[in-house]
DNA sequence: TCTATATACATAAGATTCTTATATATTATA
DNA sequence: TATAATATATAAGAATCTTATGTATATAGA
C-alpha cells in the first residue's frame, strides 16, 4: 500500500480494505478501489497497482474473491466480488482489526471511544 | 510483532508503539516492553524478540534512541531512553498514525469518534 | 494533430518488517 | 534437578510493500 503521508506505515491493512469495500459494493474492479479509497480518505490514502493487483490476485488465488472480466468502452475491467468464503472472512478480519486498533490506540494513549 | 489474535495483523505499529512507551517511560528496557504491551493489551498483543530487538537496534542506530546496559541481579539489561531527535519523532508519527488510524476507521465504516 | 492525462491491468526487483527458530546465560520455582 | 522466567541477540525465510516498467485505449487540451 502507499501514501505520501503514511510511508510504510501499518502493512497489512490493504486486504481488509478492499474486503470491506465489496462488502458494501457488492462488485468493484481494481482502478475503482483505488478511486474510492482516494476519495473516502480526501487523497490521504493512494493505493499503488505494484499492491492493489497482487493482493487482488493473492485474495482471488485463496477463494475470497470471485473475477469476472467485462469489456467497457473498449476497455477491460476485471470485476471482483465477494465469494460465499469471503463474506465470512470479512466478519472475522473485521472484528480482529477492530480489537488490535483497540490494542494500539490503548497503547497510544489514543482515548479509543472506538472501541 | 506478534499475537496470536492478530498473526501478521497491521506491520509497521512496532516502532511507534516503543516511542510511544518511551515517551512515557524515560527508559525502559526490551523485555520490560514486551511485559507492558502484554499487560496494557491484556495478552493480546505479544511481542517477539525477533521483531522487538532489532527494532530497537534500528533506533539506535538512527539516532532516535539511546542506550547503556546495566548489570541488575547479575543479568545485563539494555536500557533504551528517547534522544532529542526521537523525542521530536514521536510526536509526528504520533500524529501520522492517529491520521491514519482515523482514515482507516473511514474505510471500515468503525464509526471513527476517536478522531 | 499530437501530446499529455486518465483509465485499466500486470509484473519484476528490491526494501522492509515481520515470524520462527536457535543460541547463550542467570535466577527462581517446582 | 529440571523447568520456567528473565534478558539479549541473530539468522533464515515469509509476507507485504515501494518503485519502476510495460501494455493499451480514451479523452482533453494546445
Amino acid at each position: 500500500m502507499n501514501s505520501t503521508k503514511y510511508k510504510g506505515l501499518l502493512k497489512g491493512s490493504l486486504q481488509i480494505i478492499i474486503l470491506k469495500l465489496l462488502q458494501n459494493n457488492d462488485r468493484m474492479y481494481g482502478y475503482e478501489i483505488t478511486q474510492v479509497v482516494k476519495e473516502i480518505t480526501n487523497g490521504e490514502i493512494l493505493l499503488t497497482e505494484g499492491a492493489l493487483y497482487p493482493a487482488l490476485h493473492k485474495l482471488e488465488k485463496e477463494g475470497l474473491l470471485t473475477a469476472s472480466v467485462e469489456l467497457v468502452d473498449n476497455r477491460a475491467r476485471k470485476y471482483y466480488a465477494l465469494s460465499e468464503k469471503g463474506r465470512a472472512k470479512v466478519k472475522v478480519k473485521l472484528n480482529e482489526t477492530k480489537s488490535f486498533m483497540g490494542n494500539l490506540a490503548l497503547l497510544l494513549n489514543l482515548n479509543p471511544k472506538m472501541a
